[in-house]
DNA sequence: GGAAAGTGTGAGCACTGCTCTCGCTTGATC
DNA sequence: GATCAAGCGAGAGCAGTGCTCACACTTTCC
């Protein structure tokens, strides 16, 4: 792909890509992912629905870009809030990752119900979301490799049960941890969007209180879990 | 509600309403909550679409009687399991009840994506659900609370910031367990659906090969982590 | 028996995603 | 600089959706 910007057209495809991104995401937002419609986006815009379809092929299209979009959206939130306290004991970067997604997640509701929620039914997201959808987990393994590596990770047993090919992603991301602290990390991860989810949607009315400090004590719980210190 | 089936305007009256959901849960399973049409629903059961009206009076309402029932059939699945098991050990009975959790997951995506997942966006649930959907809260309270009353529970700690009020469930359901308990409890209920989650919504390719023994040594931990043995 | 309530019919409204043809404009090529 | 293809917007149109309403018919209740 070209950085340089041929002409006034390109100029003025990549600024009503963005518009209608934009808009859908006001609209979905708003309404959600099945109310977001194609034709009100247009129409908002004042173009013509058919118009549209010069830009995203499909309101399924469309639907993507904002998933890639709310993925990278997320994981800079996540990155931004760790970067703040990068020198900070394991723990409490843990604990700020689980805080930065929570936040994200209370703030984008249906952004995060995209993502993290059951899909869309019916559409499954494409290959292109992954990179975006790694940033998270990422950060999460940089935490625990830093502390494995000043040897202030405890790491947590296998059961005999577990064969510790189980988790592939020992093999793939993170072949310098033990494979005990890569299963707990991933279950650890899991059980982050778990709580975030149940808490976006409203799993926990008339059961949990007081949110914030429940989910800090959880997730620090989490931390410790996975033999952060 | 009377149990007497009065006339045959009536009984027909719940065979079509069975028929309906029958067909709704049908093309739930085969397309998702987003494609269940009503019109289609009335097509497949040779009758017009409006008469369909008679019955529900709108497709959110069929929708929340999908999910009732969803609710239903995940929690008599969890007690079918949970009885086989009743006089195990505290631990085997959780790791049962996950277990069956995931399987029904498994068995039944769709429907699962409709109770756990986001909610159809749009859509809050009404309260009616309320009870059907705390079935499976009920049996993992009742197996914590069996382990305290035989001394087989060993309560996690509180962190100083948490105030015990946070879980408020300590008051409502549970008033016998200590807060220590409830709140781990609550948590850990919250994080066995991130696992299952995120096993079923696809977050786990690529990333975890050995799905049943990796669930199994997580939710293991998972009710280690609320104190039982 | 007659009134009232319940049930099925078909037309119709407003909306959706998407396709296709038609012209206009832009931009690269000869 | 003229030419010609590619990009773009407009508008009509198709098939589908949820939902409403007036109408006829049937069962139930008084």
């Amino acid at each position: 792909m070209s950085s340089v910007v041929r002409g006034a057209r390109a100029r003025a495809r990549i600024e009503v890509t963005a518009a209608i991104k934009e808009e859908a995401r006001r609209q979905l937002a708003s309404d959600g992912a099945a109310k977001l419609s194609l034709r009100a986006v247009a129409r908002e815009l004042g173009m013509v629905s058919s118009a549209l379809y010069r830009y995203f092929p499909s309101r399924d299209d469309l639907l993507t870009a904002l998933i890639i979009d709310a993925y990278d959206s997320l994981g800079e939130t996540a990155e931004a809030a760790h970067a703040a306290v990068a020198d900070a004991a394991p723990v409490e970067r843990w604990v700020t990752v689980g805080e930065a997604v929570r936040g994200w997640a209370l703030a984008h509701p249906q952004e995060y119900a995209l993502i993290y929620g059951s899909p869309v039914p019916g559409y499954s997201a494409p290959q292109t979301t992954v990179p975006a959808a790694a940033r998270v987990g990422l950060l999460l393994i940089g935490i625990v490799r830093d502390a494995h590596r000043s040897h202030a990770l405890e790491v947590p047993l296998l059961t005999d049960e577990l064969v510790p090919e189980a988790v592939r992603l020992a093999a793939d991301l993170a072949p310098d941890l033990p494979p005990g602290a890569v299963t707990a990390l991933v279950a650890a991860w899991a059980q982050l969007y778990g709580l975030v989810g149940f808490e976006l949607f409203g799993q926990f009315n008339r059961v949990v209180e007081e949110r914030e400090p429940f989910f800090r004590h959880a997730v620090t719980r989490l931390a410790q879990g996975v033999g952060l210190r």
